[in-house]
DNA sequence: CCCCGGATATGATCGAGAGCATACCCGACC
DNA sequence: GGTCGGGTATGCTCTCGATCATATCCGGGG
């Protein structure tokens, strides 16, 4: 939970008077599990803010085939971050616990991008982030092999040895399928990797999984 | 060939005068084929902008296996892009055609960043683009079968109709081997669809490979 | 002129993983 | 208590594409 919006990663750089400024623009918005607050293609008509929960950010294809392509937590921004002209969203985003963010009006957001060189670097920051991680995923899915790739999302999804995530998101994420996510989890439960329980999976050896992830 | 850097698209935004105070900041450096500008991890020193040629970022994995990430033309910038801490480039780029760029020291960079919105939203904006591209192509890399990427890389690489580009630079950017890259090609020629010569692919059928790269 | 490296081509093999079917478990909800 | 849906589990099959091997063509350099 964030109690506030100067702590976001996109307002962090402003002095406390912008914030106060900021504040009165901002709306919340709780949502549920499962909700989807935007479909790719959809206008790009907000920029959001995570205050409590997680959000997922997606694409899908054709016969329901979907890539998971980030999870975002509290105080990370998404939506109209870019600053395009065709203002469609280039992803889905859908809630994957119930939670609460805010949001404020892509021009809103342009007119702040255009006055403050500060928080256009700092949304560059976060977006050149999101680029270079991307760029590395896609080298994985070229050529890593699944349980590499799955390896990697779940190291990235787990905190402190624990993960709370079913097989399918896992597969999501790691561009695979259901039943190759849970043969895989269950070579690896079986050699002493990981302990596996129904939509939890908790790391006994980081280590070997990094290992694994990296390419053996 | 560029003539100048006032139509680069970074600084197509800046005012004539702003442009005359940054040419002297400017070094250029001409490059020949197969030239390696920069390796991915090397400390990011510079950013550069193609003025004549083409540039490839690519990253490598073990055993030689490469994926090219994005081809560069002239006024396209590229390398310490991102405003981040550890500032190492997260790709190499090189040279796939003789030619020409420009660099200027990260630190100029970095300041001209801070001191115009404009040109931080135009960065972000080139950056926000391609996140979008690579966040697409690792859609594409999850759930589309080889000839359905090689297709979408070929007609991204062909400038009306024609590409010059060799079977393995092709596969390179689909993510797949010089073998598949070979026979699928063929069997496009062997349709119709294209004419292939060495190092050399025209389109003869846009529409028939466009429904494949969308997946049938 | 010969040699070499890179590009294209093609055959043979083989394995990872997708796809499909089925089954079991369990919590939610009526 | 019964039903239903989602998650997990597992067997079987089959295809795509990686891998390996080999061959041809061609241009450039010694």
């Amino acid at each position: 939970m964030l109690a506030d919006i100067e702590k976001a990663e996109v307002f962090r750089v402003l002095p406390p008077d912008r914030v106060d400024r900021l504040r009165p623009l901002l709306r919340e918005c709780p949502f549920e599990r499962r909700r989807v607050l935007y479909f790719e293609g959809a206008e790009a008509s907000r920029l959001w803010i995570v205050q409590q929960g997680q959000i997922r950010l997606y694409k899908s294809s054709a016969r329901a085939q979907i890539t998971t392509l980030d999870v975002l937590g509290p105080g990370e921004v998404f939506g109209a971050l870019a600053p395009l002209e065709q203002a469609t969203y280039s992803t889905s985003a859908e809630a994957i616990s119930d939670g609460r963010a805010w949001w404020l009006p892509r021009e809103t957001f342009l007119k702040l991008l255009g006055g403050d060189p500060a928080v256009a670097v700092e949304i560059l920051r976060i977006v050149s982030r999101r680029l270079i991680d991307a760029q590395e995923r896609l080298r994985s899915f070229a050529y890593d092999p699944a349980p590499a790739r799955l390896a990697q999302a779940l190291l990235q999804v787990s905190t402190d040895g624990k993960a709370t995530v079913t097989r399918r998101a896992l597969a999501e994420a790691a561009g695979t399928t259901v039943e190759t996510a849970i043969r895989v989890l269950r070579r690896f439960a079986h050699d002493g990797l990981v302990v596996g329980a129904v939509g939890k999976i908790d790391i006994l050896d980081r280590d070997a999984l990094e290992q694994i992830a990296s390419g053996e």
